[in-house]
DNA sequence: TTGTACGCGTTATCAG
DNA sequence: CTGATAACGCGTACAA
């Protein structure tokens, strides 16, 4: 910066200004120190920046894997948008242990971190008395909690899966079953399988227990089937709690002659890219990655530049119906007697 | 720090040895410091640390996306080896433009960037030009080129495709084609074709130049395959430059009643992991995703470390046999026939 | 083993 | 509109 000025005839205040407060410079000295400075190759030493303003231009976020297509592209998304915005994102994976997620979202906040993406419902007793006082504008995604500490930027992963059993009970199915991912550490799991259960209950269907808890890879979604059709092998509707463990299911069906969705129908959830192309393409619950990623940063980066919190905001998840449920057998042969 | 001292009874300068220096510190000083660092929630800033010691422990990924598993993968393990010695990462994802990655690559190291990790030959001659004069250690990934400028840690895309195609001729397939991506701006798709073209040559069979060109999603895979059906349409052995395609090319031969392997051989590239559950299973080439991320943050900080630079590393990729290949449909009438 | 004091490269304040 | 200069929070000679 010193040679810059030099180069340029100007003191180093005025390199700085021509960078930082250009119309508070005259303009031909603006340019001229632009020039020198690209000339020179001169770009502001970002620690230095930080020490004196006080801003790193550094966001956080801490999810539970990049190796997991929904949250790669929530995160692809949010550090877009953001470094339009000149700030740059640094993430901390935190699997889906519960445990280290506090240490390393405070690992963040010691890096800089002037904002906070998280994922989920804040769980961790330490984590909730921590983001209680404030500290810098987090959201969290995901999961829309209106009662949740900080806000959320998520979808209703409760009315998601009861819309899904709705339309699989509008089919005519009466005896269910879920697989679901581990419902520890993770809310979304138990939010699910709680809107799983109470629909169960209130419409006095059948399969209230019978949830097989699976970890979320399509080996896991293919055993996962085998141990449905051992356990509860009257089922004709299966809800799968991601398109991972449904691709699972579904191939693991066609190896074992079990026709989908003749014999079972299964919905998923995420919309992942390859649904559409499953055979059956499959039925299952879009989800706004994207949408979270980018109105996180949106927000987030609202909230670093006027100082008022970010605002919950509810997305929008719905059904897609594609090909992999349909009535359940014995209402067919119903329909068709009918039909006679 | 200041309130550390002050409540330790030392000055700043032990606070920041009994961090730095443990043991230039006295035992029991070095306990009081610490643990009233604890107590006082006192964490170094890392701007002030950055601007004095001239080190950011921060490291820089340029990628073209994270929306793709492969890369995400390699990410999630460069970042998480690198975290382990305390180092962040920041990353830039390029999209599949040239044009860009530059200035994308000049962003990260004007943020502090420490090390940088590649994908692909260095193309752009602004990057060669910059990377030819030494500024911090590079390494470029996923493709292995002996004489790049900057060490490669990858494997030989040339010897995968024609491994891949070896086993199909082997099978006795003449007559070709291929599902390549663009191969504007990426040296693998480059090469993957160019393996493909002199095999062909090499062995006298037919399709030198069937070769179609589609981006890397399922629904281009499908695409690919109509448009393969329509102009070449007495192929027999198809390889796919990546699984996602094959997954397409896959489904819609399903829709349209072409029969894989029976009609039409198919090999993937990447070995996804969804690529032993497909219909039928797919054979691919297993790609060291993992492998290559954690090897460069490794090799990177041996660099950072020690200061000399890191070493070429040309690892495995090697043909995954499955179902999705088989001799063409002529050859097993002989075979049958003979068998007679 | 510990303390004092300087400087890392900026930005902000205050004069002019 | 511009220049001089004092912080920002830390690490490290150097002195004790």
């Amino acid at each position: 910066m010193f040679d810059v000025a030099r180069e340029a005839g100007v003191s180093v205040a005025t390199v700085s200004r021509a960078f930082n407060l250009p119309d508070v410079v005259s303009e031909d000295v603006r340019r001229r120190v632009l020039a020198t400075a690209q000339r020179l190759g001169y770009a502001a030493n970002p620690a230095a920046k930080a020490l004196r303003s006080r801003k790193t231009h550094i966001v956080g976020a801490a999810i539970p894997t990049l190796d997991y297509a929904i949250f790669a592209k929530m995160i692809n998304h949010f550090q877009d948008a953001f470094a339009q915005h000149g700030y740059i994102t640094i993430v901390a994976t935190t699997g889906f242990e519960h445990a280290n997620v506090f240490e390393k979202i405070k690992t963040l906040v010691d890096r800089g971190a002037e904002a906070l993406l998280l994922v989920g419902a804040i769980e961790d007793p330490a984590l909730v008395r921590y983001l209680k006082e404030p500290h810098i504008p987090v959201v969290t995604t995901y999961s829309y909690i209106p009662e949740e500490i900080v806000p959320c930027i998520g979808f209703d992963n409760y009315a998601a899966t009861q819309s899904a059993m709705e339309y699989l009970a509008d089919l005519g199915h009466r005896r269910f079953a879920m697989i679901a991912g581990s419902p520890k550490g993770s809310d979304r799991q138990r939010t699910r399988i709680a809107a799983y259960r109470d629909f169960i209950g209130e419409r006095k269907l059948e399969g209230e227990e019978n949830i097989i808890i699976r970890d979320f890879t399509i080996r896991d979604g293919a055993e996962a089937m085998r141990a449905l059709l051992d356990k509860y092998p009257d089922t004709t509707a299966l809800v799968c709690n991601t398109d991972v463990v449904a691709f699972g299911a579904l191939s693991e069906s066609r190896r074992l002659g079990i026709r989908i969705p003749q014999d079972i129908s299964v919905v998923g959830f995420d919309d992942a890219e390859y649904a559409a192309q499953l055979d059956p393409p499959l039925t299952t619950i879009a989800v706004p990655a994207e949408e979270m990623g980018r109105l996180s940063a949106e927000m987030l980066h609202m909230s670093l530049s006027t100082g008022d919190s970010p605002r919950f905001v509810r997305l929008d998840s719905h059904l897609i119906v594609r090909k992999s449920a349909c009535p359940p057998r014995g209402l067919k042969q119903l329909r068709l007697a009918s039909a006679v």
